[in-house]
DNA sequence: GTAAATAGTTCACGGGGTGAATAATTAAAC
DNA sequence: GTTTAATTATTCACCCCGTGAACTATTTAC
């Protein structure tokens, strides 16, 4: 099979899509947070405990990357830092009130804006691609490479 | 049909999908310019005219931040300038012959290195999932999806 | 009990984005 | 044919985000 063309076609549909969700996620998003620390947020509200150095690994950067962002969510008041009084080096992340309304609401939004467009998809289709989402992700990740 | 835990997979996958290759592509792309920078070197290559408007449109961003871009390829003697003698306001960007053996190398590794990957997949679910991305990407692009 | 490992932070630096203001050029209006 | 409007590209100040090395504090290992 030639791949190239797959690949091309991959890389511009894929960079349009990411770049036109984010679009409109910037449009749904708090204004006073970007669509970066939502998703710093978001990670931080669906984890039990959650430390700088899970985020870090989880979005693939550095973690002074993280201590950044989550500076800037603290400052907000997004987010509270609670030490680990067993293991004092960790520190867990938590979202406050404030942060937690947030989160809900934007993902509500977003479920909002994107249904009309999902409805556009047979229910087999949207099944169908993200599954092959998740296997692509999944290899990526190198977690299931024989199958 | 319950649409926020499929846009949560989505997310999730997309994430993960944009995160693995950025990085693959980190490890392909020269090492003197970004994975940004080829992009946007790669689209100039790929265009017959090409003038700042044009990307800035086609990336979704300001035009400002294509001259900063344009500027970085320009320093590095990757892409030249060219004012248009019928209309002088336009600029159109060329790849010189460095750039464009670097965009041909990367492409060629990227092939490569995606190529092992992509053979997991069935034909079928390849060309599924790409008609699937495109057609999603299409739907993006038009501005009324709400029908 | 000293050395190594780990978690988080700080710092200097660069890439990348915005949006408003500007200059240069062309198109349109009267 | 001059004035006005539109278009192209650039500059500027400002912020967000990332890296990687150096650092502190704490825990674990030998």
């Amino acid at each position: 099979m030639e791949f190239k063309e797959l690949i091309n076609r991959y890389q511009i549909g894929i960079s349009t899509v990411y770049r036109k969700v984010n679009q409109i996620m910037k449009e749904k998003v708090h204004e006073d947070i970007t669509t970066d620390q939502f998703a710093t947020l978001q990670y931080i509200y669906q984890q039990e405990a959650c430390t700088s150095t899970d985020i870090a690994h989880a979005f693939g950067v550095g973690k002074s990357a993280i201590t950044n962002q989550v500076n800037r969510l603290h400052k907000k008041g997004l987010i509270i830092r609670n030490q680990d009084e067993t293991d004092r080096r960790n520190i867990f992340l938590h979202v406050t009130a404030d942060g937690k309304e947030i989160v809900e609401f934007t993902e509500k939004e977003l479920t909002i804006a994107l249904t009309p467009l999902l409805s556009q998809f047979k229910e087999e289709e949207i099944y169908s691609f993200i599954h092959s989402l998740e296997r692509l992700a999944n290899l990526l990740e190198g977690k299931d490479f024989n199958q």
